[in-house]
Formats: structure tokens, C-alpha cells, sequence
DNA sequence: TGCGAAATTAATGTCAGACATTTAAAGTTC
DNA sequence: GAACTTTAAATGTCTGACATTAATTTCGCA
């Protein structure tokens, strides 16, 4: 594990990304414990606060862990799909926020992944899964919850699908697509007209898993995200009526 | 922005969270720089070092990036697709792969995540995804090509089947899927025979693309993923026999 | 002998101050 | 006015020290 003093870029970077390459190509393994500060500065020949700075990179994509006293170090994590999760989500809220995606864009986007589930969990499914969304479909039909509750709660729905098709890789690459769609979610106010719609929509989605009928979830899933684009475009026509005027 | 010094948790990783909480709910804007360190640390009233810490945390998430220089500093950072793509490529591997997940499992989600892209490939691709199709067949055909260029070849085809979909979001999701499979398959040997029928079926997918036929597309990539379990089924089971022998 | 408390030790966490390097802008000279 | 020089402000790096944490070892005492 070498680094080239020449190189432009911050010694922290290439330290980090010297360590990074021997996790992701599995010469250091789960829970093996790295150099002590004071040996990695030796090694790279640099000082402790430089290698400090290149833990604390590594440390914030969760690649590695430090505990202090006598037998403290730095190990490397295992990455959990709790960590991944929250990485995820978090990328994919700044990008959705900082590059102007449309919620066009985005919408289509979530429901083609989720369709995708949609088989999977119509045949696999717990009894667990399906309480879950029918208790969000209660929850969603009760008077007096603000918006954001509700948009809380469209998300544990369909959470619940996506975690029926048992498949913890689909879980995590749809945890993104999901969450992040929440900022954009917010922006819409939900009639009651709406809210009635879309808790059909959900019934439908959950009578289809119920019966384990794929294609019917996949169905309610098209006809849910049709809804949603229409609910959407009318709330932007609404605010560019109300700009122009 | 204020942090707890009786807090267990590093000042360091306070500090980040700090600043991560004030970029994603956009009390930060993008290219807005940040007050330097030497005026951070008066304001949290730590060192240098430890500001510098926070700082090296949150350019490792792309979420900042550093100038040096007279009117250099920390600038929030546009979180670009390009390097939202590498950390979930880097996430998603390192999951897969210290998490003893079955090639069975990420194959599942791999696929089911591509057909969700299929109709709208067949509807919108350019000729230029079309074309990229044909031309990584082509190279897939040919003779001596290695394993792993085999491989680099077929996820090269994937993409762009995915890239026809014109919508940047479901890229970006679908990177980690399909890269990080690459590892994976790269634990496969590819006969002769079996890579003709993967050929065959690639062919069929990009006949599809051509003639806009998604239910064709999500066809194909069904018994695409059939033959490819099959496969890793037939090379885990030679290398359970030569085991056991 | 056995056990609990205290000392030791090795590691990370934090601080202070200094110097090196980079870069843009201001100033100076021809 | 253009080219060069100086200046200043910022990050990058180093040194050395002390604080804190936690496992281990030692020691005293019943």
C-alpha cells in the first residue's frame, strides 16, 4: 500500500482511497484490524493528523469503525443495509435536489422500480407485510392528518410491498427511490378528493397482493403513478396560474 | 449550527452532521462556500484539526469540495450523477459482498430492476443506444475474449439497454445493480456454448429494443436471468462436487 | 490462594502553533 | 497598458503535547 508524494491531490485522498482499494479488493477483511494511527503515519510517512483525516473519509462511508482505549483501532465494518440505507437515501435526496429533476422524471422513475417488485411480492409476501399495509391504508384515511403524515405513510405502504418480495437487495436499491421522492411528495397538498383516490389505489394494490396477483399490483402501481403524475401536474399548473397572475 | 460538547460522539462527526443537516435541508445552497476553517473552529469553538476532520467527512460524500488558494475554501458541492454513480457502485459491491449475499438473491433483484426499465427503453431509445447493443454483441462474439472482458462487455450492453430509458434517475439506481453484479459473475467460467446462448438472447432483447417492443424486451431478460442462474447454479454445484472429491 | 482495587499502557480524541503551498488580487515597473 | 512582483488569504502538512478511554497487569489484603 504505497502513495506517490508527487501527486497533486491531498495526501488524506490517496491514503484513503490506498485503504479503500485493499477493503474493496478484500486484502483487509471484515472486522480486521488496521495500523494504529501512529504505524499508518510511519508507513505513508506522513503525519498522524494526515492519516486522521484519511480515517475520518473512510469512517464516513462507513468502510471502517474506530473504538479508542488499549485494545481501540480502526476495523474494518461490515457494511449494514442500515448504513447503505441511510447513505442512499441521503444521495439520492441531494441529487433529486441539487440537479432539477422533474418530478416527471422522478415519479417514473420510482414507480418502474417498484413495479419490478411487484410480482415478487405478490408472491412471496408475509401475512406481516400485508397487515402493515393495510394499517397504513387506516391510517391514511384518517381525518385531520396533516400531509406530511400523510406522505409518511404512502411511504411505510409501500415500503411494505417492496420489503414483501424478500429480497434485501431489491429492499436497498428501492429505499432510495422511494425516500427521496418524500421532499417532492411534500410540495403537493392533498385534497380530500386526492387522498380518497389514492387510499382506493392502495386498497386495490393490497386486495392484488392479497390474492397474490402480480399483474393486478402491477396494474395498481400504473394506475397509482398516473394519479400521482396528474395530482402533481394540476399543483404546477396551480402555481404558475397563480405567478403569472 | 450548534454542536454538544458533552456528547460522547466525536466533535469531528457532530461537526459533519452539523453542516450535512444544514446542506440537505438547504440552509446551504450549492456552491455557497463556507466560512474557513480557522472561522469554523471559532465558531464551534474547537481546533483546527478537528474542523478540518468534519470537513474531510463531507468531502468524502461529495458533499463538499476545497479550493485552495487566496479565495480558496469549502464550497458545497453540486452532487453530480457521475459521482453519485461511483459511491453506489462502491456501496452496493461492498454490500453484496460482506453480506454473504447469494448470487441467486442479487441476480433476482438485477433483473427485476432491469425489465423495470425494458418498456421504456423499447419506447425511447436513440439510435446511439441501439447501435451500442449491436456493437458490444458483436464484441462479445468474438474469439479469445477473456472472461472478464466477456463480462465488462455484457454489463457495457446492460447499460445501454438501461440508458435507453432517458430517464438519468433509473441509471443512476440501476448502476449499482448491475455493477455490482460484476464481481460475481466474474467468479463464473463462460463456455464456448454458454456464451452463445447468452449472445442468442442478447440479440433477442436488442431485436426487440429495435422493433419497440417492451413485452419482448422484459422476455428476453427473463430467460436472460433463467439461463444465468442456471449457469452459476451449474458452476456452484462443480465446485461443491470437486470439494466434496 | 483468591479477589478487588489501583496502576499501567496503548490507543484514539483534541489542542496549539508553526510552516509550506497555492492562488487570486493588488501593486509596481517599464 | 502589459508584464512582472508582491501581498494576502486560504488550505495542506508537520510537530509535539495533553486528555480520555478502556483493557490489562500489578499489587495489596483478606
Amino acid at each position: 500500500m504505497k502513495i506517490d508524494p508527487t501527486n497533486p491531490a491531498d495526501l488524506s485522498a490517496q491514503i484513503a482511497a490506498a485503504i479503500r482499494d485493499a477493503i474493496v479488493e478484500g486484502r483487509l477483511i471484515v472486522d480486521q484490524r488496521l495500523p494504529s494511527e501512529a504505524e499508518l503515519s510511519d508507513q505513508f510517512n506522513v503525519s498522524r493528523p494526515t492519516v486522521r483525516e484519511a480515517l475520518k473519509r473512510l469512517a464516513a462511508q462507513s468502510l471502517i469503525r474506530t473504538q479508542r482505549g488499549a485494545t481501540g483501532g480502526a476495523f474494518v465494518n461490515r457494511l449494514s443495509f442500515e448504513e447503505a440505507y441511510v447513505q442512499q437515501i441521503t444521495t439520492s435526496t441531494l441529487l433529486l435536489s441539487m440537479n432539477a429533476i422533474s418530478f416527471e422524471t422522478a415519479c417514473e422513475a420510482r414507480y418502474a422500480l417498484e413495479r419490478a417488485c411487484a410480482p415478487l411480492s405478490a408472491a412471496r409476501r408475509s401475512a406481516d407485510h400485508l397487515a402493515t399495509m393495510r394499517a397504513e391504508i387506516h391510517r391514511q384515511a384518517q381525518p385531520g392528518l396533516t400531509d406530511e403524515a400523510f406522505c409518511a405513510s404512502d411511504v411505510a405502504f409501500h415500503r411494505a410491498l417492496v420489503d414483501g418480495a424478500g429480497n434485501p437487495v431489491l429492499s436497498y436499491q428501492l429505499a432510495g427511490a422511494v425516500e427521496a421522492m418524500q421532499p417532492l411528495m411534500n410540495m403537493i397538498t392533498f385534497t380530500a378528493r386526492d387522498r380518497a383516490q389514492i387510499i382506493a389505489l392502495h386498497t386495490d394494490i393490497a386486495d392484488a397482493v392479497e390474492a397474490s396477483d402480480g399483474a393486478a399490483v402491477t396494474a395498481g402501481l400504473t394506475a397509482l403513478e398516473a394519479e400521482t403524475q396528474a395530482l402533481a401536474e394540476s399543483v404546477l399548473a396551480a402555481r404558475r396560474a397563480k405567478s403569472v397572475g
